[in-house]
DNA sequence: ATGAAAGCGCTAACAC
DNA sequence: GTGTTAGCGCTTTCAT
């Protein structure tokens, strides 16, 4: 029985009733010297007895280190960043640390303040961001950063400095979805296109399309959501000149524009293919079900975690290869008849 | 500049480089006291000049508190917790708290592990429980609980202590979907009931049907997710005795079952009905579209927080009344047309 | 209006 | 093996 007292037992209530140091216990306590079978057990029992928690915050102030790690992505409502930190909980809790979790609405801005707030609280971030590269940057130099997608042209410029930058490749992406179409003699093909956080995506697709002589048009959105997808597809579909395929930038806004589109009566795969990014779970469930490119959300956010946590406790381990990414073919693409289809091959 | 040292800078080195004391940069960057203009620039001078940022930890061992509230979901990947935390993050920011959130994998042992590692970082916690209510009161005298879901019958035990519970009502939101197929002239509703976390709707659902002599078969699984629906779907409706009618706990566990019956040939609503709970987003995109009931889940999250950064802060304001749940009629549900069919009015 | 001193709960050298 | 000592970075009386 704990006796009255203001807040939590402390070690030196446990110091005091196993009749030891407080460094004696705080040893026990952290496995980090044996002791006497008898002091051992007379230390637990205190522990026990007195419900003692290690006060995480003290600990912090002399290691300098919190064992947290900090998460911010844009938008925890999406699928793929929901898997990704699943993935990354799984991880930190295998490896003993805490993750805080931050949600920045797509705003960055927002995302800004957050990396403040939570830098002086963690060891490491893992961030999907939206911010510029040399913002992120700027922050990279305070902790440890482990970023999702592959900036390709950023990492050359090397604007991220010091951050970890990983994720399935985003040209790569594009570029599979493009040889998809061409293949399936598409000839107009229309991108929705994440304004400031998506060049790779396009312009792989660009790549795969303009050998081809097929047409790209770019429409931009600022909402990788069902909300962008809806609101853009008006632009999308009901010019004079419509595409008989859209690509989008994420599936979320493929099924905003798969829903639209039904509601000005187009009907898919028929009037145009619909092609998504990320496989999400709720992408084979539409009807048609989404052509889709899974990007491993899960696992990126797996090897992420990893990776940082090798940062942070200095374990210089080789970083591991991200997935490759995988067309999932559905029903809502389909070739084209057209009277001679070209048919590209690679 | 800030020269060589370890670390990022302290309130020692802003003292020192203002040229006053320790306790006088902290009373300015607390505002806790007022000084000279004089002082008080030079003090924001030199925090702005050696980008200082006070240690959280520090301040935390002081002060007992440390201005982050944990939250623990079942499962973020559930556009309802999704949205839940998108809620209690929107008012935390604008109260100045910092958000620590985890996911328990819709496991209690695992949830219990985590609201241990919580507690001592945070000053309270919001909580979707699929714990043992007994285990959370446990919890709820370590530290300030707000907990989603109002348990009728467990609050009548007051098994939960001390606890805030908040949340649509179950009871209600059962009944409002029993009234609404008795209405419709369903015979034969079968409940996907969520194993141990789910006594109010069902029981609401049995209040509404009762009354009307429709027949109530309760199925159980153990997973509110997609996959729980679809690994249920079979037993619902491969039986002899197939119903009219399927309710499920939630929208992902509805969108599961739709996708299953449609693989097994059958058309919703034509073949059964078909009412889910929650309204994610996704709800209303499906085809057809699923009747549900809104849970308002960002609007809980809101209150929630509200209601626990109250209580930590002590302020005694008047709980505010959680939302009425919605019943959303969609393509999903059918009026039944039997030779003569008993219109109930409960 | 400013500062000196004590100490929050804990760890880490270094003794013995 | 065990204890002593000295802080970590900060807040908080209490003097002046």
């Amino acid at each position: 029985m704990k006796s009255a007292s203001a807040g939590p037992p402390t070690l030196r209530h446990v110091a005091q009733a196993s009749q030891v140091s407080e460094s004696t216990v705080s040893k026990i306590v952290n496995r980090t010297k044996r002791f006497s079978p008898e002091v051992e057990r007379r230390v637990q029992a205190a522990v026990a007895e007195l419900g003692y928690t290690p006060n995480p915050h003290a600990r912090s102030v002399i290691t300098g280190r919190s064992r947290t790690i900090g998460v911010v992505v844009a938008d925890v409502l999406n699928p793929h960043f929901a898997l990704l930190i699943k993935g990354v909980g799984s991880v930190a809790r295998a490896r003993g640390y805490t993750v805080l979790l931050t949600d920045s609405d797509e705003d960055s801005d927002l995302e800004a303040e957050l990396l403040g707030t939570l830098i002086p609280r963690v060891d490491g971030l893992i961030v999907a961001p939206r911010l510029e590269a040399q913002v992120v940057a700027q922050f990279a130099r305070l902790k440890p950063l482990a970023l999702t997608a592959r900036p390709s042209d950023l990492a050359r410029r090397q604007a991220l400095g010091e951050a970890l930058t990983f994720g399935v490749d985003g040209f790569q992406t594009g570029q599979m979805i493009g040889h998809y179409l061409a293949q399936g003699g598409h000839r107009h093909v229309s991108y929705l296109h994440l304004a400031q956080a998506d060049d790779d995506r396009l312009r792989g697709l660009e790549a795969a399309l303009g050998g081809q002589g097929i047409r790209c048009t770019v429409h931009r959105s600022a909402e990788p959501s069902i909300e962008g997808g809806l609101r853009a597809a008006t632009a999308m579909l009901l010019g004079e000149d419509r595409p008989d395929a859209v690509v989008t930038y994420n599936d979320l806004m493929a099924l905003g524009v798969l829903a639209e589109a039904r509601k000005f009566g187009f009907e898919v795969p028929r009037d145009f293919s619909l092609v998504g990014v990320d496989d999400i779970p709720y992408a084979a469930l539409t009807s048609p079900p989404l052509t889709t490119v899974r990007t491993y959300s899960r696992e990126i956010g797996v090897q992420l975690a990893e990776a940082l946590l090798d940062r942070i406790e200095g374990v210089d381990r080789l970083a591991p290869t991200p997935p490759t990414p995988q067309l999932m073919v559905r029903g809502s693409s389909a070739p084209r008849q057209y009277e001679a289809a070209p048919v590209g091959r690679g």
